[in-house]
DNA sequence: CCGAATCCTTTAGGATACTG
DNA sequence: CAGTATCCTAAAGGATTCGG
């Protein structure tokens, strides 16, 4: 996108991490157990069916989610992480630590304003 | 936006750091150097104005960057990174990395795919 | 149970022209 | 030089219905 030849990195990472709902199913499927479609839609209560599908398809093209059908009547599908996807972890880690941090550091710019303002 | 009380910190993170410039707005201001806003036009050639102007103001509104407005004829304004917006170091840091592989893999995977065609 | 298909709304981003 | 203001397009996401 960028001809800048460095920064054009943290697009091709984030591409892989950003939707609004692929960095809670990276999260919930890096906890190890393989997850059923029904299962990943109960954990993420907002998630359309279809959005659901789409992130899955594509976490799935970029080998970070692996598919696993089961050939049985009714059907039975099951997602899991890749180890490739695992090499994610540290990103995950560091942004779920930086968010955290980034969010308290709001509430309490919050609170001081309110005090200010009412006194 | 997420009732699990965890991963709903990797959002507010990403907020932070997506838009399609940001990251490297960022990663401009991080090398430590206060930029004009046509120098960082010059940096980032295909962005447009408005959204230099639009970028600059989100991250300004986190407090990710600083903007100093030198009252002159012509007008001067610098930005740089703030003491907080340097915490964000790590972060494009290890997304930079996991990028740069990212693409190197996608790129073996294409001439594996072109070759096994051809043949 | 695990989707696909269709239609619709919202938002991000871009093109262009103008200004103190 | 450093922006605003307007208008427009494309892409992401959502609602709903249908099917093996």
């Amino acid at each position: 996108m960028q001809r800048n030849p460095v920064p054009c990195q943290f697009v091709a990472a984030l591409d892989s991490i950003v939707g609004k709902w692929k960095p809670m199913i990276l999260y919930h499927l890096l906890q190890g157990k393989p997850l059923r479609f029904n299962e990943l839609r109960r954990l993420l209560p907002d998630i359309t069916q279809r959005m659901l599908t789409l992130h899955l398809r594509e976490l799935e093209e970029e080998e970070l989610v692996k598919r696993v059908i089961y050939p049985q009547i009714p059907p039975k599908v099951e997602y899991s992480i890749t180890e490739y996807g695992m090499s994610l972890s540290p990103i995950l880690e560091v942004l779920h630590q930086w968010g955290a941090s980034h969010v308290e550091r709001k509430r309490l710019k919050e609170e001081n304003n309110e005090q200010t303002e009412t006194h």
